[in-house]
DNA sequence: TATTGGGAGA
């Protein structure tokens, strides 16, 4: 909630001081004529305070509009700030573009608040206006941003540009413009770069160490990740869950398990429930039901049920451990959905090829005033998605809108509706759809050149304690005759009552009893 | 007077 602010009728903005003679505190009313030159503390701190409040910021943006004082020396800033702090980042916009004077506080309010905004390239013009136009030159603020704006953009070129000008710049010895270069770095894959701006920090406070062990862990170096974790002088919650984190998109699951479990070890309170969702995710990854469901009980136990971000974390790992029941029961206990939410569960009906259940969730989901996005609208049922999509929110179809659907109607069954979607579709089939297997040589050919190796596919059991994995074709030597004989009598059995394989689905270009092979073990029936 | 770190879906 927003602070009341003193004064109701026109410029009545006062401060509060300490009052010696009467003890306590006291209101000192500002006259009207200091108003007409700086903008009032008590205004300035009602921006502040609306702290995310989209309602809060307009109701205080208005009143500043109406007593006169929106165009104050630094309210504008103030007002970009706050409105981008409610992610109205066109309102933000539009108060830059109606200031009546810009300065070097007005553009790093803009930039800082561009550089998060879903669009961040837009710095970059700013940058150029800011430089040609109106001959400011960028303080440390600004760098900073700008930084931020390179390493959501993964561009390491601009990122590079931008650290030789700070390094020249009268402002080359700002931590803060350091520590965003460590995010920069991280996030462009070359945390190498990232420690040597790291360790020409002279004090390094917790966010930067932060930046790094997330940055080593999420590239793939999570040795180093590991060492310079324990190397920290104090770690808190917030690092644990960059380092779990960091393993998860690493694909390192059972490591960032691992270190769940430690941190519980150690004690570390659980505040927030990011790292519960970080890790749910990881057992996800894995499908490990098993531990899915002990993270689920414990989510209950810290009192995170009704989260979102844990729910709709739970509700996908359940949805991909083949538990849609459980995914469904989840999503009905998360009290307030996002968009996240919906999408979640309807992408898990739509995999388990419950078609009814997704157009059900549809509509529910438009009833409660949700907006589908675009990757939503990819798992819609066609006619009615498709269409309304045309008409009502102006998205043209692509392809893979059309693959989507086809996945959601032919996992079911329904194989003439699927075969009646290529035909009448606007798109030439893709190799996702057909046979191309001349396209498909191509990209294992770039891929070989590029040194790029797919990881092998493979499936596993959770046996009591233990995971087996099983690769395609790879047969565990200590139960490997027991599996194939009872494969070869399932499959004599099997052509008894009239199999014929399939050899549709198998995506490599071989010979037809080759074929046959891989759909079994392949060299062994 | 603005600047730095962790999260869930596609």
């Amino acid at each position: 909630m927003p602070p009341r602010l003193k004064g109701k009728a026109q410029c009545r903005w006062s401060i509060r001081f300490r009052d010696k003679e009467r003890g306590g505190r006291s209101n000192f009313e500002l006259p009207s004529f200091l108003c007409i030159c700086m903008l009032p503390p008590a205004a300035a701190a009602a921006i502040r305070a609306t702290a995310g409040s989209p309602r809060a910021v307009r109701r205080v943006h208005a009143r500043l509009l109406k007593e006169g004082l929106a165009d104050l020396p630094s309210a504008p800033a103030l007002l970009v700030s706050a409105y981008a702090r409610s992610c109205l980042f066109p309102d933000a916009r539009r108060v830059f573009d109606d200031a009546p004077r810009r300065d070097l506080h007005l553009y790093s309010a803009l930039l800082a608040a561009v550089s998060r905004s879903p669009t961040p390239a837009l710095a970059l013009p700013l940058l150029r206006r800011m430089l040609s136009e109106d001959a400011l030159r960028p303080d440390h603020f600004v760098l900073a941003s700008l930084a931020i704006a390179a390493s959501r953009l993964r561009s390491l070129r601009l990122g590079r540009q931008l650290h030789a000008h700070f390094v020249a710049s009268p402002y080359s010895a700002d931590d803060i413009v350091k520590s965003s270069l460590v995010d920069m770095y991280c996030n462009c894959g070359v945390p190498q770069d990232a420690r040597k701006v790291f360790e020409s920090i002279g004090v390094k406070n917790s966010v930067v160490w932060t930046a790094l062990v997330s940055g080593y862990a999420s590239n793939g170096c999570t040795g180093e990740a590991i060492d310079l974790f324990r190397s920290m002088p104090a770690r808190g919650l917030f690092t644990w869950t960059a380092l779990i984190s960091g393993f998860v998109k690493a694909g390192n699951n059972t490591g960032a398990v691992g270190l769940f479990v430690e941190m519980r070890r150690d004690g570390v309170r659980i505040d927030d429930a990011f790292v519960l969702a970080t890790v749910v995710g990881g057992a996800a990854d894995l499908a490990a039901l098993v531990l899915g469901r002990q993270l689920h009980g414990f989510a209950i136990r810290l009192g995170f049920l009704s989260s979102m971000i844990v729910g709709n974390a739970l509700v996908d790992m359940y949805s991909k451990c083949s538990d849609i029941h459980s995914a469904r029961e989840v999503f009905e206990g998360i009290t307030v959905r996002d968009v996240i939410s919906w999408t979640t569960i309807l992408v898990g009906e739509a995999q388990h090829g419950r078609a009814e259940e997704v157009l059900a969730l549809y509509d529910r989901m438009l009833l409660a005033g949700m907006k589908p996005n675009e990757s939503c609208w990819s798992y819609l049922e066609r006619a009615a998605a498709i269409d309304s999509m045309k008409r009502e929110y102006g998205i043209k179809p692509g392809l893979q809108h059309y693959t989507c659907y086809l996945d959601l109607v032919s996992r079911p069954g329904y194989l003439s509706e699927a075969e009646e979607l290529i035909t009448t579709m606007p798109y030439e089939p893709d190799e996702a759809i057909n046979c191309k297997w001349d396209s498909v040589a191509k990209v294992r050919k770039i891929m070989a050149e590029m040194e790029i190796r797919k990881e092998p596919g493979y499936s596993w059991i959770e046996a009591g304690k233990e995971s087996r994995i099983f690769h395609a074709g790879e047969v565990p030597l200590d139960v490997g005759e027991e599996i194939t004989g009872f494969l070869e009598e399932l499959v004599s059995e099997m052509r008894k009552r009239g199999y014929v394989p399939d050899t549709s689905s198998v995506m490599h270009d071989l010979e037809e009893h080759e074929k046959e092979q891989h759909l079994f073990l392949r060299g062994w029936l």
